[in-house]
DNA sequence: TACAACATGTAAGCGGTTACATGATTCG
DNA sequence: CGAATCATGTAACCGCTTACATGTTGTA
C-alpha cells in the first residue's frame, strides 16, 4: 500500500515509465534505503494504481525494445496522494517504513507539507507515549513491566527524532536571517 | 515461527492440549500483550510443530466434548526450544515480537537463561548501533540523515533498555546482599 | 432464550518474496 | 563470449488474517 503511493509521489511532477520508476529503488538510493522493490513487484503495484485510477498508461514504441509503458497521474491519484501526505501512521511499527516513505515524498512536494507531516505525527507519538505511562504506572507484572518499557524506549526515542526532525525543517523552509547562523548542514 | 517457538516453552515444563494453550495468548494475559494469536493459527501451528516432529500428541476422550489433542514436548523439540532461546535477533524489527517472545519464554526457564539472552541481544543491538553510527559519519544526503539518526535513536532506545532489563534480570537472580539497597522495582 | 465456554479444525483471500520467461543491445 | 542494461511481465509459494463450520454444557 505505502508503496503505492510513494509510486504516486514519483510520478507526480512527471510521467515516467516503470523501468525507469525502478531506478529509484535501487541500491544507494534514498528510497531504496527505505524500501527494496523488485520488479515484478513493482510492475504489480503499477498495475493496481491503473486498476484504481489513479494512473493512467500511454504506450510508447521504440524500436527493436519493448514499448514503454508510461505512466501519468490522474487526478484521482493526485487527491489520493494528498490525503496520504497529509495524515500520520497509526501505529509505532508504520514509522520505519510508512511514515519515511511519506516524509520522503512530502519532501519533495514542499517543505511546509514535510513540516506539517512531522508535527502531525509527533502528536500522534506523543499520545501514545502519555497512554504507555499510564499503562505502565498501573502495571505490576514484573513482564509485562518489560514490554511497556521496550514500547516506552522506543516511541520516546521516536518522539525526539520527529522534533529534531521538525527543527531540521524549519531551519531548511526558513533561512538563516542572521549572518552569525551556525546551525543548519 | 516466533510463535511455534513460544508453543514449545509453554510445553516445556508439562504436556497441554491446544485450547488450554490459546489461553496463553487471550486478553490481559502477558503473552496476549505480545502477540494476538486466533484459534485457527494456533492449530495451524501445533499441525506444523507435530509434523516437524518437535511435538506428539496423544488423545484424550471426553464424554459429551471433542476429544483433547494432548501434546508433548519431544526431545527434538526441546532441542530446538533451546537453540531458540540461546540465540539473540539478527533485526530491530524483530526486537518488539520474537525477542520478547524469547525473552518470556527464557524467563520461564531459568533466571541464568533470561540473563544469558538479554546480554547475546545487548551485543547484537551495540554492534549495530556503532554501524549506524559509521554510516551517519560518511553520509551527506539528508533524507538518508534522517533515516539513518531515526534508526540510531531507536536502536540507542533499545540497546539501553535491554542494559536496564540486564540489571533488573541480575537483582532478580542474586537478591541484594546489603541491607541498604534502594534499587529493584 | 441467548450467550459464553469448551474443543477442534477448514477455506478463502491478501500482501509479499522468489523464481521464471522473453529478447535485443552494449560493454568488457 | 559472457554479463549488464533495457523493458516488460507471469506463476508459485508463504505467512498471516478473517471468516466459516460443528456441537455440547453451563450461565445470565
Amino acid at each position: 500500500m505505502a508503496v503505492e503511493y510513494a509510486l504516486l509521489g514519483l510520478l507526480s511532477s512527471e510521467p515516467r515509465h516503470g523501468y525507469d520508476l525502478a531506478r529509484e529503488f535501487g541500491q544507494d538510493t534514498p528510497l531504496g534505503e527505505v524500501v527494496h522493490l523488485e520488479h515484478s513487484m513493482l510492475y504489480a503495484h503499477l498495475k493496481r494504481l491503473e486498476g484504481a485510477g489513479h494512473i493512467v498508461a500511454t504506450v510508447e514504441p521504440q524500436d527493436a525494445r519493448p514499448p514503454r509503458r508510461v505512466f501519468s497521474l490522474t487526478a484521482e491519484g493526485r487527491a489520493a496522494l494528498d490525503a496520504w501526505l497529509a495524515s500520520p501512521v497509526e501505529h509505532t511499527r508504520d514509522l520505519r517504513l510508512e511514515f519515511l516513505l511519506k516524509l520522503y515524498t512530502a519532501r519533495t512536494q514542499s517543505a511546509a507539507l514535510a513540516a506539517a507531516l512531522i508535527a502531525a505525527q509527533e502528536a500522534v507519538c506523543a499520545r501514545f507515549v502519555n497512554s504507555l505511562t499510564a499503562q505502565r504506572d498501573a502495571e505490576s507484572d514484573p513482564f509485562r513491566l518489560l514490554v511497556l518499557d521496550m514500547r516506552l524506549a522506543q516511541n520516546r526515542a521516536l518522539l525526539e527524532w520527529l522534533q529534531q526532525a521538525s527543527a531540521a525543517a524549519r531551519d531548511t523552509d526558513a533561512p538563516p536571517t542572521s549572518e552569525h547562523n551556525g546551525a543548519a548542514a
